[in-house]
RNA sequence: GGCCCCGUGGUCAAGUGGUUAAGACACCGCCCUCUCACGGCGGUAUCAUGGGUUCGAAUCCCGUCGGGGUCACCA
């Protein structure tokens, strides 16, 4: 077989060298030990979790090592592309303070010398190197039928399974010239796949950067590497973009943990030298039974990135929750450093998880509670503007005319050493403050306490007093003396008989009538803001 | 079915041959408190399992079981 005529054969067009390619993209001019990061997303028209679980590590790298963090959008699989759908990762990652160094823009700008960032775009070069293996005998042309989609795939597997055998080397590497010759005058479209060496017995070592050393078996399939559309699978691509654009560590899903030996043999067909790879496991949820099961685009809607901001989430505190998933040790950190920017998080001895987590609701809002009590009620106010101009696009006007009003709501228990701690995303912000901003929701009082509720708000109206806090609690006291009820706590407790109840009850009543709750902020400084009229207004209302 | 990854409380986990097996979230209780919170203190609960090696195993070895991934002209 002369494989120098079946490249050209395949490839007449391709007049590009590798040679000249490799020119284009020379090595990367970083001082030592900078580290080279991507993040490669297929543009489906969403921001997977797990991939900016991974954008998380990527950057963290890259940042620490002074190295570079790129953005490649790995849009080969053309029935899948979702227009927009680069924008929508592009907004992810600047909106969460992760813009990579270099990036392009569709039909915008472009930033970097390494591009183009669109495998789409990069076409002619797969097909040199595709054209360059051929005539190096290390592939060939495929005419078979393509197998299409899943429920292919999945019947062919079933019936390899049964008989206990998997196809390794593909029939078509053995076609001869004029078969091939035949195929080519007959218009036939053809895939290339490699000519694998593998016997599928020997197994290969390579150490992954959160696993350490693995060993696995060799690749021994004819694998494709440039489908009948020209463009190529992503094993190929992977080779040759991180290859051509100096990427130096690779972070990605566990499910690529398998093809690690194709990779191998690829890279090695192609005379380069592999990335370190750091496999980071997907995250989980759990199913009816019990088991744990992967989070699925369908069902679970917190695997949209989108879906967080959507709710209400403060970026902070999803990123602090995802660092904290990757890596227990960011937990020490944090609370050694509650102030510092997690970007400062330092990445030495970064022990990346390699247990499948569980997404965890409770965590998260514990951590975003946190986040929230921090801020200031100014900061407080612009976040709450900014989301509610996306998200709850109804409460924008009041808002921005209310602004004082509102900041002073914000304000409520906050700024101090011990703030409160019961918002974790914007959203509640306006359910936990109803009452603040229209009448309170009616509340139902147990008939059995119905008569000293209303005595209580009968006489309290006598008693409203708002000129200082000890003020206005030393005249609830008061009446609540007057009407029956324990002053002194420890008597209380001591003779619970003697008394309807302690100065809490009578403050649960207020509450209600003031907020229609049984919980909610200080009482003082709710009635405080909402002035004497309106309070007085909402016990009328009432009795 | 083959190959691979993973297995410490409900969840995230510290731990690398000798620990009363940390910590955080959740849950429960108590305390603090002028209410609601915050906070403080305490509690329930974990080394998947069997066999080795060893004076000694969560930790090392082998098997078993369980969960997950993968075996596409999808990434």
């Amino acid at each position: 077989m002369d494989n120098k005529k079946l490249a050209d054969l395949l490839f007449p067009d391709v007049k590009l060298t590798v040679e000249q390619i490799e020119k284009k993209y020379p090595k990367r001019k970083l001082k030592p030990g900078a580290e080279v990061t991507r993040f490669a997303p297929s543009p489906t028209g969403f921001m997977h979790l797990g991939g900016f679980f991974q954008v998380l590590i990527d950057y963290s790298i890259a940042k620490h090592s002074d190295g570079v963090f790129f953005l490649r959008i790995e849009d080969t699989d053309q029935k899948r592309e979702v227009s927009g759908a680069s924008a929508v990762i592009m907004d992810i990652l600047t909106g969460y303070g992760f813009t990579p160094d270099e990036y392009e823009l569709k039909g915008g700008v472009t930033v970097g010398e390494y591009g183009p960032y669109y495998q789409t775009e990069r076409k002619e070069i797969y097909r040199a190197y595709a054209k360059k293996l051929v005539s190096e005998g290390k592939a060939f042309p495929c005419f078979c039928k393509k197998t299409d989609g899943l429920a292919d795939v999945e019947l062919k597997r079933q019936k390899n399974f049964a008989q206990g055998l998997l196809e390794e080397k593909d029939p078509c590497r053995n076609l001869s010239m004029e078969q091939i010759e035949q195929n080519i005058k007959e218009g036939k479209k053809f895939a290339i796949r490699i000519k694998s060496n593998g016997d599928g017995k020997r197994k290969i070592k390579f150490n992954d950067g959160s696993r350490g050393e693995i060993e696995i078996l060799q690749n021994s399939k004819d694998a494709i590497l440039l489908k009948n559309d020209s463009l190529p699978t992503y094993h190929f691509a992977h080779a040759i973009d991180d290859t051509l654009m100096g990427t130096t560590v690779v972070v990605r899903g566990e499910e690529w943990l398998p093809s690690y030996p194709l990779h191998a043999e690829i890279f090695e067909a192609l005379g380069f030298k592999q990335p370190k790879y750091i496999h980071t496991p997907l995250i989980y949820k759990f199913n009816e039974k019990g088991n744990r099961r992967k989070l699925s685009k369908r069902k679970d809607p917190e695997m949209d990135m989108r879906y967080f901001e959507k709710e209400g989430y403060d970026k902070t505190a999803v990123v602090e929750y995802l660092l904290n998933l990757i890596n227990s040790n960011f937990e020490i950190w944090r609370k050694n450093n509650p102030n510092a920017d997690f970007r400062e998080f330092p990445f030495d001895g970064f022990k990346i998880t390699t247990v499948t987590p569980i997404f965890d609701f409770n965590k998260l809002n514990d951590i975003s509670k946190d986040v929230i009590s921090k801020l200031s009620a100014e900061q407080c106010y612009e976040y709450l503007l900014n989301w509610a101009k996306n998200y709850s696009i109804e409460n924008v006007e009041y808002l921005e005319k209310q602004r004082e009003y509102v900041t002073k709501v914000l304000n409520i228990d906050r700024e101090k050493p011990k703030p409160r701690k019961d918002i974790y995303k914007w959203s509640m912000f306006f359910e936990l403050f109803d009452y603040m901003f229209g009448a309170p929701k009616s509340f139902e009082i147990d008939e059995s306490e119905r008569k000293n509720y209303e005595k209580v708000l009968r006489n309290y109206k006598n008693y409203l007093v708002l000129t200082t806090k000890e003020d206005w609690f030393n005249n609830v006291k008061k009446m609540a003396g007057e009407l029956g009820y324990a002053t002194d706590n420890a008597d209380f407790k001591k003779n619970p008989n003697k008394y309807l109840g302690n100065v809490a009850k009578v403050c649960e009543y207020i509450r209600i009538a003031i907020t229609g709750r049984k919980n909610s902020p200080d009482l003082y400084e709710i009635m405080t803001l909402l002035g004497e009229k309106e309070v007085l207004r909402r016990i009328c209302a009432i009795v």
